[in-house]
DNA sequence: GCCAAAACTGGGAGCGCTCACGGTCGTTCA
DNA sequence: TGAACGACCGTGAGCGCTCCCAGTTTTGGC
């Protein structure tokens, strides 16, 4: 006798109840057992029942992909994160506004899926993935400018809504951004209104929008102003750090310092005390976000609010009108000013 | 005249080509577009062409739930993070994980896709989600048990592993797990190397399996031991200062203290910095993670270290034997003891 | 008691794709 | 020369659902 190969017989995990299982089990028909599960109008009591009881009994649970396919809808949308070094996972805010998303998207019945996309391999794989129906749409934070995931989608026609201006593309994408611009104007504003008159500031990286506008702000709030006053920074503690040093160099009168993050003004501050500088007796020192570490500086740190809450709500609130067949918009949400004691 | 609503006329966004469109715009039949769509084979070479030059033409993208209705695959697996409030982010390893299993699935062309449930609600639209047919399996990182989640997905016959023992599910479900007690008593017995005599622990919580197994290891090492060298910490900082704390007034002659995690471990240094004792010469520090936070404390950690990449790469390996149909298995990662300066 | 409207139900068509099958070539080899 | 084969291609069936239309039954108003 020979040794022979018997062709896989890979039991086969006995097939999914279909719509058909449920019908026939119930003693009615496709089309009633779909009324039952699309919202049960036009059903029976009697029919609904025995349907839900067939369902029970088959342990049924409807195919996403052929019910997709008829639709065109999927019921869920992506939340694209596609940093190569993804520092979003470590902010606090980044989480409140995650929640908040799966949250308002969940009032629809919508499931909200993350998507990370680091090498450029990866981005292409994303985009086939997004663009081939698997979601209705896409939330995206854009932070750098330059994206190519943002075209690609647009291209495709796949609703985005960006949550900060998604620069370059401001015309053709949705968004949901604070009023940076604003948030900076009142801080600096209050910054004149104590008394400061040598006002500094550290930016964000300039090609992202909050280091655009909210050196905008700034700028805004004291008409011209020194270059010497202006420093960048790129958003970490280290950088504030460093920033900030610069700036004692530059102009060691400086009286105030308004910085584009909590995080740089952290480190902002770490660099003033080591300088012998008090705080915020010597310099005023106004940050930006209102996050976690705002609370914990020595002294806590006034700084500008935007509200993670209400730009999530209005980012699903945008998608789901795109979705809808709306043309794009912008919202822009207002920030707050939060005085604590560094200023 | 009257004011007559028009029912809404939606422009449809101009059809989506199908491969329809594409078998007519290359002048070749359907069977031959998905051919090429799916590896080319039997298909020749001016075939192959003309079909990439009308889907380049018409932006075709294939529909995936046309596709996965008839294949029963979707090429995508979820990534589920059921916890409430999830620390997960927070932890620089499980960023490696994550992009780890990525990486590994990204070989296969599978797209991972991240998913949050933290309310009740959420898991249910979650485990519908999930048990429709949008992915072909799930990869979690069980840390409680009791996740409602895992029998509901087995119930369903989809693919899960797990990372670290599923407690309540070790039979039926597949997982990778660092070898958590090895590495505990590897700690523990080169603590005694050193001549250490009083060694106590700091255990996670006990409803978790690294909670459960490095006290195991623990235990396994010193043969019998003193309760009053055991205290229970929650994988925080300050539960393993707290911890600390507890043991030093239950035994204040331990010279040493393995606990089992780096974060707790920075916790236990700062309370034991805080009595007055001198790391290590007074208590050796042993941790567990090998985390980030074991270079930055003071002195740098001593700790077991567990290799995520080699983690992720094995949950992917068994992920896609499940879906093969092979039947679950359990894969036992080493561990590895790291020695620094805290013992 | 009659008729129209409302309530409910069944089933055909079709979403966009893959798969299996069978047909048509041109080649090869006895 | 012709049978056998491989390369290539087209087509029907069908994945599991929703949608819609054409019934059939029930209800209500006069």
């Amino acid at each position: 006798m020979q040794n022979v190969v018997v062709p896989e017989p890979r039991r086969r995990p006995a097939r999914r109840p279909t719509i058909n299982d449920v019908a026939a089990a119930a003693g009615v028909s496709r089309g009633t057992v779909s009324r039952v599960l699309n919202g049960g109008h036009d059903v029976s009591d009697a029919a609904q029942e025995a349907v839900e009881r067939a369902m029970r009994k088959t342990g049924y649970v409807v195919n996403q992909h052929a019910r997709s396919l008829v639709t065109q809808r999927s019921q869920s949308v992506a939340f694209i994160l596609s940093e190569p070094q993804d520092r979003l996972f470590e902010d606090p805010n980044f989480n409140v506004l995650l929640h908040g998303c799966t949250q308002a998207l969940a009032k629809h019945d919508i499931t909200l899926l993350l998507t990370l996309a680091s090498s450029l391999e990866d981005r292409k794989r994303l985009g086939r993935y997004l663009t081939g129906g698997h979601v209705d749409g896409a939330l995206l934070v854009s932070t750098h400018s330059g994206n190519p995931l943002i075209p690609e989608l647009l291209a495709r026609g796949l609703p985005v809504v960006a949550c900060g201006k998604p620069l370059g593309y401001e015309r053709r994408a949705a968004y949901v951004a604070a009023d940076d611009r604003d948030g900076a104007r009142q801080m600096v504003e209050y910054l004149r209104s104590t008394g400061r008159r040598r006002i500094a500031t550290i930016t964000g990286p300039l090609d992202t929008p909050g280091g655009i506008e909210r050196l905008a702000g700034y700028r805004e709030a004291l008409g011209e102003s020194d270059p010497a006053l202006i420093a960048h920074g790129d958003y970490t503690r280290a950088g504030g750090e460093a920033a900030m040093r610069r700036l004692l160099a530059q102009a060691p009168d400086l009286d105030a310092v308004f910085v584009a993050s909590d995080l740089m003004a952290a480190g902002a501050m770490t660099a003033l005390q080591l300088a012998g500088k008090r705080i915020p007796d010597d310099v005023a020192v106004g940050g930006f976000d209102d996050s976690q570490v705002a609370l914990t500086t020595q002294p806590p740190l006034t700084t500008v609010r935007q509200s993670y809450p209400r730009i999530s709500a209005e980012m699903v609130r945008l998608l789901l009108s795109l979705i809808d067949g709306e043309s794009p918009a912008a919202v822009i949400v207002p920030t707050e000013l939060v005085v604590r004691e560094s200023a």
